[in-house]
This record gives C-alpha cells, structure tokens and sequence, in this order.
DNA sequence: CACCGCTCATGACATAAGTCAAATCGTTGC
DNA sequence: GCAACGATTTGACTTATGTCATGAGCGGTG
C-alpha cells in the first residue's frame, strides 16, 4: 500500500506527543493543524501500533501461590489471577492478561502459534494493538465452521492483524467425515508443510478442552455428545488444538483424532514456549491432563485452581513437567 | 528490597488504569483510594517502568535517504534526524530518538555495552524507563574523572537505572600514566575478566569523538591538545571508547592507545548490533573511519550528514563495509 | 458539472487528568 | 512521650484531553 501522508502526520503527533513530551496544543502548532486533529491522529496511532503502551504482568507472577505451582508442576512462569471481592471479575480479567502475557513472551522475528476455543478468541479480543512487523502468527488446528462461534482462522486473523504481523491460515477443516480423507489431505503438500513448520514456532497460544456435553467441540458440532461420551470411555479426558488427550497427556487413538487436522501433538510439545490459558474451574481434570502432558511451560490460571492443581499434583506425589522437547 | 505495599496498589492502578481502560476516577473507587492519589500512583508507575510507552521510530527510518545511505555504506539500519524549518533541533531530538532505536534494539537477555561522550550522556538523560530486568548493562570504557563531564560510570548506571536493568561498572581507569601500568592493570584478573565479556554483547552504544582541541578527551584532560596533535600526525582521525581510530578505522598504535583501559576494538566490531550516533556535523571524518572501521550497524545520523557520507562513500569508490565479525 | 459519498479537519463543549497546598499518618530520635 | 521529619493522601482548583456535530475538500459517476 502506498504511504499515504495521514500516516506520516500521525507519526509525528505520536512521535512529539509521546516521545517528546509535548502537549497536544503545542504538537497542533508544530504541525499547523488543530489540536482536536491531534487528538485523533494520537488514538489511530495507538490503534495502530505505532505507539505502544504496555503494563508488566508482574503483579499476577508475583505471589507465593505461582511460586508453588511452578515448583510443584515444573512449568517455567505461572500468572495467577485473583479471584478476592475486590478484584475484578476474573472472566474479563483473564483474558486481558493473557494477552499482555503473550505480548510479553514475543520476541521480534517469532513466529507464533494460536489455537482455537472460547478462550483464545477472548484474548484475540482484547490483544492490544503493536507493531509486531517480522512476527508470524500461524494457526494450529484445521478450521471449524461454526456460525455461533469463533472460527480457528479468526482468532488467527485478528490476533495477527492487532500485532500487524502476517497470519498465515490453515485452510483445511478440523474434522473430517473419514480417516481416510484426513489421512489423504494431511499428506497434501500445501497442508503437509504448513504442518510440519509448527514445530519451529518460539511460542504457542491455546486453552484445554474439557469433554462435558457443553465442551467447545460438541457445541461446534465437531462430535456429537453420544460420540464424545464413547472417547470418554476410551480414555480422553482433555482437548488440546482440537485433539482429545488422556489423562496423561497422550494422543487418543480414537476416531476423532484419526479424523482430525490439526498440528501434531509432539509438534506442539516442541516449541519452546507453550502458554496455557484456563478460565473456567470446570476444566481442572483437562487442565492436569494438559500439565502431564507437558503442555504449559506458562500457565494462566485463577487462585483456586492453582490450589487444585498444587494439592493433587503434591497429593499423587508427580515429578515436574519436562521442558521443551527441543 | 522488600516489596512495599504502594508497589503493590501501584501497580494495580497501572493495571486497571492501562490496560483495563478504566478511569482514574473508577481506579480510585475500586481501589478505595482518592482519585489524586491514583493519578500520583500512574506517573510512578510510567517513571519505574511498570508501565511502558513507546513510539515506533520508522518514521525515521522510512526515508528514501535512509534506504541509500544503508545501500551505499552497508550498515543495516539507518535512522535519520531531519534539519527542516518545521522538525524539532536535531540536537534535542537525536537523543530522544537514540533512546527509543537503542530500546527498540534490546531483547530479553541481552548484554549491551555503554561507552562514554556527551552525545552518550544525552541519551542516557532522554532514557524512557522500562522493565529490562534479565538485561545487563557493561560499561564499554574505562573511567575518567571529569568534574564538569559526565563520567562512563555515570552513562552505564544511568541507563541501568532507567531500564531497571543490571548495571555493571568498570572500576578502572580510561588512561594510565604509564604503559607498563596500564598493561599489568589490563591482565589483572577482575579487569581481565570483565573486558573478555564485552565480545558478547548483542548490542552496543556509542558515539564518535573528534580530535580537535575541543575535542571530548582533550577537555576531560586525558589528552593535552598538544599531544592530541602529535596523535593526528601519527594518523589518528577519531575516537571509539576512548580510543583513537586512524582513517580507515583501525587501532592507532600511539602513546594513548597504549596506556587506554577500555574495549579492545575487535571486541567491539565483534558484537552483533553496534549502533553509532552522531549528532555534531564537525564530526564527519570521525564518523567515516568508524564506519570504515565496521562500528556501526545501526547508524543515527542528520540529514546533511548522512547526505555527505553518501556522497564521498561514492565518491571514494567504498564497497559495503563488513557485517559483524561474529 | 452537479451530485453523491467519502475522508479529514475543526470549533465548541463536556469530561478527564494533572497539580498543589494543606492535612494526615507513621517513624525515628531524643 | 513527644517533637520533628518524611512520606503519603486528599480536596479543590487548573489545565489538558476526548468527543461530536458541522463543514470543507476531493475523487468518482451519471
């Protein structure tokens, strides 16, 4: 696109203003338009990325709740999200500082992984806006079309066009109606490479599943609740990008999996940094499936849960979490 | 330091302030605290880093200018200060834009190296604050103990200071009286040790001095400007951590250089992102020997000046200087 | 060329944020 | 125990910022 001259104009507002201090009556005169045009240029250029205004997430790290946890589990870095009286409500609090998380955790030049569910695309929506030129942003599941939810490559989309970094997407289906079928695509070219360069993302974005009737892949009609009570009875307790884990963390070999599109468990497990993200209390049995499985090198969770988390894994007695399989 | 319990509120305020979107007036009510007080807690927060703001210096490097002064001399990025009517002084604004390329440039983890010169100090005054921990800070020179200039140590703990950073200090000084000294100090262990280190810095700051009388080291007395003439007849054309650099941006083999305590230069050239800032036009043949010497891959310079370092690049018939030694 | 639709700019107003002197609180030293 | 100090808080005030309706500019189009 060409450089249009708004643009140069907002850069400098924003470069006067922010860098330098100035106010925005004497940025209007600098720049011989009226201060209320300032105003406005200053808001795109937040909105655009060109001004950055970032808060550590140290507060939500800094408690002797996440130090446990991280003893306890092995997982590198913990943020813990209160759950007091006074606090704010932790489902709009999570989500919020799940993205300032993940914004802390890229690096220039990365390329990033994003899952899909509930939760990701919560993030996605409150991502703040940066000028995230060389990051790519890859999806890690096949895409599910459900019109009451969030498709896996909008979470991908949005989350890239916030950063300004490039989105790639997966343009397969999540499911497909035969092993068959799914075994002939995800030997495809085009889908076989885009797979097989997951395993070189820095960082990865994805919640656990749980496999209630109300999970995220029964109401987006992935799986009937008949069929996802049957892989609970081969042994699936948890979801991760759209593939049912075990108690262990371990691939089901079960018929939705072998039906499924989606990055390679062990890819996943590969990257260095895997920030796990879980809101609702009822996804502890997934959550300590995903731990086990040693998904979560950074994990964000309410106060309660960490305690769960921290009594069963001291109660049977786990050893800590492998790092990186890299 | 024990954690204060305003740091905490702080940071909460910052929280709910920047990236919650509330107003200050809700901040307060929430937090049960006078909305002065929020306001009072908001500027701490910005000042201690908590709280980052940044603005994107590509209008800087988005310049046709830019793209030839990289293209002809080789350096990777160049970011040039304009000398229009309507822009800022260049003198106030290279600082201010230093700061924010040098920011820019730091990554988790990193080493970065600080030398010494006013243009240095300059920066190190315009700093933003920011939450660098896990960054070192090494002083790249010796010290110099000059009443009415601003001493390397002072340049490195200031720019520490502000990016909450580690600051580590070389407690030696720049020049000796005598060369036996100087070289007995520099195989002292401690000094030993700490110079070793400086190859691995991922990122250095620096300026160019110029060897005239009022040249940095004349004024600081660690040269007389008699004797800085007798270097110039040997060769010498400007100075890089202390040290003087002939015209083609190699060690000069003089008295001073001798007796100097500072980076050994092929250290310098050996880290990977080496950024020079120059904001005196008086310093251009300095500024030509750094760059044939290979000290910058990251180049902050004027309009003019980078229009005459084009010009006699060409001239002269110059090839791109080498990357990083690394 | 007149009309439409769009983006961008602006003045005036409403609202939010910054500031400061005075009050309060807690600590230290005598 | 209390005086003195520094740090923190706050109410009241000033200043700066956000917003919105309105109008100007501009390119495409019938």
């Amino acid at each position: 696109m060409p450089i249009r001259n708004t643009d140069q104009i907002m850069h400098k507002a924003a470069w006067l203003y922010y860098s330098h201090g100035l106010r925005q009556d004497e940025v209007a005169q600098k720049l011989g338009i009226s201060r209320a045009s300032v105003a406005t240029y200053l808001r795109r250029a937040r909105e655009t990325g060109i001004v950055n205004i970032s808060t550590s997430t140290e507060l939500f790290t800094d408690d002797v709740l996440a130090r446990e946890l991280e003893d306890a589990t092995g997982v590198t870095t913990a943020w813990i999200v209160p759950e007091d009286r006074q606090a704010m409500d932790p489902t709009a609090e999570m989500p919020v500082l799940a993205a300032s998380v993940f914004l802390e955790l890229i690096n220039k030049g990365d390329r990033v992984g994003v899952a899909w569910g509930r939760t990701v695309y919560h993030i996605a929506d409150v991502m703040p806006f940066a000028d995230l030129r060389g990051v790519t942003v890859v999806q890690l599941c096949g895409n599910l079309g459900a019109p009451y939810s969030y498709r896996p490559d909008q979470c991908t989309t949005e989350i890239a066009r916030r950063l300004n970094a490039e989105g790639i997407n997966f343009y397969a289906p999540l499911v497909l109606s035969s092993e068959r079928l799914a075994e002939e695509l995800r030997g495809e070219p085009v889908i076989r490479e885009q797979l097989s360069t997951i395993a070189d993302c820095h960082l990865a974005l994805y919640s656990v599943g749980g496999i209630e009737d109300d999970s995220h892949l029964v109401k987006c009609g992935a799986l009937s609740a008949d069929e996802m009570h049957r892989m609970g009875e081969e042994g699936a307790v948890g979801v991760i990008a759209g593939q049912l884990i075990d108690g262990d963390g371990q691939w089901v070999n079960c018929a939705h999996n072998r039906r499924c599109i989606s990055a390679d468990l062990g890819s996943i497990r590969a990257i260095e940094k895997r920030m796990l993200v879980v809101q609702e209390d009822s996804k502890f049995e997934p959550l300590m499936a995903a731990l086990k499985g040693g998904f979560a090198s950074h994990l964000v969770v309410t106060t309660s849960m960490a305690r769960r988390v921290i009594d069963r894994w001291r109660r049977d007695g786990l050893g800590r979490v492998q790092a990186a399989t890299a």
